[in-house]
DNA sequence: ATTTCTGCAAATCATTTGCAAGTAT
DNA sequence: ATACTTGCAAATGATTTGCAGAAAT
């Protein structure tokens, strides 16, 4: 939906059938997946396709700041293709299922400055926890 | 300094030489470590320990709810000792050090139900990133 | 005595890497 | 033509597991 395939191009990002279809996988998915879950969904496509290519494209997609990795306390990080919007995660304790979700504040507003440590902070994300629906 | 030990004692958690340094290496850090640092720690006083006790305990003591894993976008977890009082991270972008800062207000109450989509929420953590006084 | 740990080594899972062959520019 | 990508398989890092012996209750 947001037109991912379009900025890569822009950008010069040597496209390949396999870049393409992961990127084609991650665009405008509201859910997040794992390296894993794009390899088989790319697979689906085209079946050839590698898993260390998989990951080749994720990790450019990262530099490149058009996806995100969010390593929440599972073993697989996921891939969030939203990085341009500001948003929060809502994830599921028992199967791992991250939504995306909007802020309602800026917590950054909520951390007074005594309790920065002489940090420079720049950001801040919101993990939520709880049972998605399926699972509760 | 929080007495980890009395608490594991009181809750009935077989103890043996392995189990305490484990504990002792964790209670009333406010550092967080990864698995290999506490297995590193408590090799220094009890040399034989293995890794894979290590992680037995540590598993033990987060189903406990003693201990909590945090997982901030490296790969090795960490564990934070402070699972009983309620507390925010702060990350340094650098060099992954991790503070523990203490929240202002309950970011909880900043998700509006139409934006939970059928989840049942019960914790919110805030992740602030920045650089730390030495990286800055 | 009984139940639960420990250490070891092998197993597994997620991810990375080296390299020859293939493909986009 | 050239430089970058792919696929494969093997390497790595983190964590888990099976099992016989050791230790705690």
């Amino acid at each position: 939906m947001s037109d991912l395939l379009e900025r890569l191009r822009e950008r010069g990002w040597r496209m390949t059938s396999q870049r393409r279809v992961v990127a084609e996988v991650l665009d405008g998915d509201h859910v997040h997946l794992t390296a894993d879950e794009v390899h088989a969904r790319a697979a689906q496509r085209l079946p050839e396709i590698s898993r260390a290519t998989v990951y080749n494209a994720l990790g450019e997609l990262v530099s490149l700041g058009e996806v995100t990795e969010v390593s929440t306390d599972g073993r697989a990080r996921r891939y969030d293709p939203n990085a341009h919007l500001p948003h929060h995660h809502l994830v599921c304790s028992r199967c791992g299922t991250i939504r995306d979700v909007h802020p309602a504040a800026d917590p950054l507003a909520d951390l007074p400055e005594e309790e920065r440590f002489g940090f420079t902070v720049s950001e801040a994300e919101v993990t939520y926890r709880g049972l998605c629906p399926s699972c509760a």
